[in-house]
DNA sequence: ATCGTTTGCGACGAAGTTGTCTCATAAGAA
DNA sequence: TTCTTATGAGACAACTTCGTCGCAAACGAT
């Protein structure tokens, strides 16, 4: 029953709605006792940076199966644009479960996990720089941006998604669109 | 010293890094002893309510102030786009110091503010469908996620301030571009 | 100078949380 | 069955936070 990687699972939905769930509150929404919950992770804090070493394990696999360094590296516009989309559509698979803002504060203390989450997040806009050289996305905007409003575009689909304001199957297009294209009105030749 | 609008600001702008500040955290951010917290304050939980209300204050006012009422039974598309302009421009001059993906959570226990922020957000989603309607915004989202989209690029501008990654006279222009375009590449006329 | 107000400081009990422990029970493998 | 292991329930002390209170000092107006 006591799957680590299921209570991992509970307890990271369970904080995505309450942040300041307590050990208590946490194993009574899992479904464990208490003691179950610190016999698998000591304290508080090791349950949260677990969950924090988790999501940033998830965000770096997400690069890799997207394939974000080689094509950065290649330059190639078709290989950035096919590792573009499945980077985005890695963020989609996981931002139901992953509360992207929540994690950042989980970490706040623990400086190696800071770092790792930098790293990956600079070896994320290196890969939109070499968009932007490719031709692929704005060049006239900072890179630094370009992640950061992804990221709050996955933020606001997460959050209408658990108001159930957005059906599951439609963030795809949503995050695509909105990502790409903005909310401007396609320019039509009136006739 | 001890003026009360002062004192909510400054526990505003803390619980936006902090957000779960104790009272004591707070009033040492603030630069007042506990007790005099308490005097203005009896409860943790009315001080938060009350930065909540405050935070609901704004926004209406924002939204007050931006016309989208009457631009939007107007219908007329130059009021609705002044209108729109004017309402971004409100929501970047508060930007610094409502965290916006905090306010929610800071009601959720009290339905009259949960309601109340309810409304707002319906307004001025009808006023997002009027400019669909005036052929301002495209008509091929929703209206509601239009709303989403721009609350998220708002905390990621807010969460980039924040880390130093974008000056203050920049978010205008990286919002609008961001709301309106995307970061889909101007077609060009390769020669 | 004096009075009234506001503030900081320190203390207090009440309440909640944490981490640990024990014990009885349930589940599963040999 | 029998033995091993995992679990739930409950109790426990230590700690933190909360809300309140009393008191002395600082401040401001008259």
């Amino acid at each position: 029953m006591a799957d680590e990687e299921t209570i991992l699972a509970a307890a990271t939905r369970h904080l995505n709605r309450h942040h300041t769930a307590s050990m208590g509150d946490l194993a009574k929404g899992i479904g464990v006792s208490r003691a179950t919950l610190h016999r698998h992770f000591a304290t508080r804090e090791t349950l949260l940076h677990t969950i924090a070493r988790r999501a940033l394990d998830r965000w770096e696999a997400i690069q890799d199966e997207a394939g974000i360094e080689a094509a950065a590296a290649s330059g190639d516009p078709a290989a950035l644009d096919t590792a573009l989309r499945a980077l985005l559509r890695g963020f989609l698979n996981v931002v139901d479960e992953h509360g992207f803002a929540l994690t950042v504060h989980l970490i706040a203390d623990l400086p190696a996990l800071v770092e790792r989450g930098e790293r990956l997040e600079d070896r994320e806009i290196a890969f939109y720089a070499a968009l932007q050289r490719a031709g692929m996305l704005r060049a006239d905007l900072p890179a630094r941006w370009i992640s950061g409003a992804l990221f709050g575009l996955l933020v606001a689909l997460r959050d209408r998604l658990l108001r159930g304001d957005v059906a599951p199957r439609d963030i795809e297009r949503l995050l695509f669109t909105t990502f790409f294209d903005g909310f401007r009105p396609a320019a039509e030749e009136t006739s």
